[in-house]
RNA sequence: CGCGGGGUGGAGCAGCCCGGUAGCUCGUCAGGCUCAUAACCUGAAGGUCGUCGGUUCAAAUCCGGCCCCCGCAACCA
């Protein structure tokens, strides 16, 4: 259909030689959570996921395994796969960077680039590391326990001199300050813009993008003796899946992107680099990049050598997957540092989920099972109390509409909580258990109230969490074709009488003991 | 003096731009309810708002000094 809204999101794509970590199901899940959102909202929505396949490391692990890089990258680009798939990601499109499509774009943006003169060839020398994959400069090494040279990481370097493509990023100095401050809402949040910015103020240098030290990657057009630098690589994937070169089809419809999340690690190549090439090619700058915080484990900074790396599957497994999804985006602002710990996830999950939303599902769908027949209770005309809580909740998608756009997570599930609570407090004002005996027809209303309430929260909810919000659903008998926001305000509420099946816990709490037990 | 963010009851945060009863969630304590997943609801205790000084009738809020924590300074969600 022509006309509708569109929105096209996108996570990193993952370098494969990681096993997938907490990181990457964040970042995904909150892209996730998004594009559900502007589904449900009538977007025409494309989410986008892959991995970044080529680089020296890559090339090495291959080695070390004994296989080519290709045989190497299809197996270990699968777990992605598998993540997205646990944790119930809907990306529309799995991006590798080994793909032809992929190399037919990268081609054609450098030869763009090269002939719009943004692409010399020169010379670089300099300190490299290996493991990092990048240059540093003599100022910043240190050294190591038998006076070698050492990066800032502690990796080994080697002085490399090699024959390099240049891209004119000191060009882009002033185009992109300008850019910053009439697209004041390009980088979020606002401190990483001013981290953005005072970067960009304090000079850019022209950027090496070529290699000639390894072949594991995308070989430069008209010179196979170089390959390309992995992040002109890497970035390019945004608009290789939208269909570049072809500019009509989904890259017309879809592009500029929406939204580019990452991890505040990568900001610079994305909010710098990136609408740098894309602009020098005539292409048009995405329209925003949202830099989100790190996690750490149990008040612990996370790393590898610590060896406290935390697996979503891990966590998916014990907690259960709605909970995890939960958790990970109530529990910290977007956009800050978060920490993981087992007590702060089980408060949540027991207290938030189980005892607020979910036991305010089982108490008033048992009190309807019980009471009403099965069935939607019947509606009389509705008091102040009744109407209060009705409006809340439907005020409830504008507001959350509004946050969605500035990727306050966080704060939507606050104001969702916010009616959960008030819900709760008016079944204990209006105590239909007592109405139950003095006035039946007046608790048939109360639940309806509260009945009508649920099937907003549970529409809702879907985005963050999509099963146990179906489960809901179902139990309220709404039909798959009235699950969408649009069903929020048309004729689509509770139609007293539909038979409700039996009500079945949605969020069952978490038990130490069982655990331990089992 | 490289740039930036922050220090608010036991924990985590909001309020600060546009001075005027210090708010929320969790935790603690007391009460209520008994429909519900030992859940829910109500109330209370607890803070000289990092520190010193200034402006003002009035400062968490504006200004200045100092102390501490964190990010950025071309690797990593």
């Amino acid at each position: 259909m022509s006309g509708l809204k569109t929105y096209y999101i996108t996570t990193p794509i993952y370098y494969v030689n990681d096993s997938p970590h907490i990181g990457h199901a964040y970042t995904t899940l909150a892209c996730d959570v998004l594009a559900r959102f502007k589904r449900l909202d009538g977007f025409d929505v494309k989410f986008l996921t892959g991995t970044d396949e080529h680089g020296q490391k890559v090339e090495k692990s291959a080695k070390a395994a004994g296989v080519d890089p290709q045989a190497f990258t299809d197996r270990v680009s699968q777990n992605f796969r598998d993540l997205a798939r646990v944790m119930n990601f809907t990306n529309d499109d799995f991006i590798r960077t080994t793909e032809d499509r992929h190399m037919v774009a990268c081609q054609r943006l450098w030869q763009e680039l090269e002939a719009r003169g943004h692409i010399y060839l020169d010379k670089y020398s300099g300190w490299y590391s290996v493991r990092d994959e990048a240059f540093y400069a003599e100022s910043e090494l240190g050294v190591g326990r038998n006076g070698e040279k050492l990066a800032p990481t502690g990796a080994p370097v080697e002085w490399v001199e090699e024959e390099s493509y240049f891209f004119r990023l000191s060009a882009w100095e002033q185009p992109l300050l300008e850019f910053y401050e009439r697209n004041p809402d390009f980088i979020a949040p606002q401190s990483r813009r001013n981290e953005v910015i005072s970067f960009v103020k304090g000079g850019l240098q022209d950027l090496s993008i070529s290699r000639t030290t390894f072949d594991w990657g995308i070989p430069v057009p008209g010179n196979d003796r170089h390959i390309m630098y992995v992040w002109l690589d890497a970035l390019t994937n945004y608009i290789t899946a939208v269909g570049y070169p072809e500019l009509g089809g989904d890259y017309a419809k879809f592009w500029p992107a929406d939204l580019h999340m990452v991890g505040k690690d990568i900001l610079r190549f994305h909010a710098v680099y990136w609408p740098a090439f894309l602009m020098a090619a005539g292409l048009q700058p995405p329209k925003r990049v949202f830099a989100h915080g790190w996690w750490t484990n149990e008040g612990h900074k996370i790393s590898k050598s610590v060896g406290n790396v935390i697996d979503p599957l891990h966590l998916v497994e014990r907690y259960g997957l709605d909970p995890v999804r939960y958790f990970l985006l109530r529990e910290v602002p977007f956009g800050n540092d978060g920490d993981f710990s087992h007590r702060a996830m089980v408060g949540r999950l027991n207290g938030d989920l189980a005892n607020d939303y979910g036991n305010l599902a089982q108490r008033v769908l048992s009190m309807i099972a019980k009471n009403c027949g099965g069935a939607v209770p019947q509606r009389a005309s509705f008091s102040e109390d009744d109407q209060q809580l009705l409006d809340a909740a439907a005020a409830l998608h504008p507001k959350l509409g509004d946050l969605m756009d500035r990727q306050q997570f966080h704060e939507c599930l606050e104001v969702l909580w916010q009616v959960v609570r008030a819900a709760n407090g008016y079944v204990d004002r209006q105590g239909p258990w007592a109405l139950k005996k003095t006035d039946p027809a007046r608790m048939q209303t109360v639940l309806y109230v509260l009945a009508e309430t649920l099937r907003h929260l549970a529409i809702l909810t879907q985005p963050f969490m999509p099963e146990a919000s179906a489960m809901l659903l179902d139990q309220l008998a709404v039909s798959a074709d009235n699950r969408d926001f649009a069903a929020l305000t048309g004729g689509a509420a509770l139609v007293p009488g539909t038979p409700l099946p039996q009500p079945a816990g949605v969020f069952p709490r978490f038990v130490e003991n069982e655990e331990a037990a089992s």
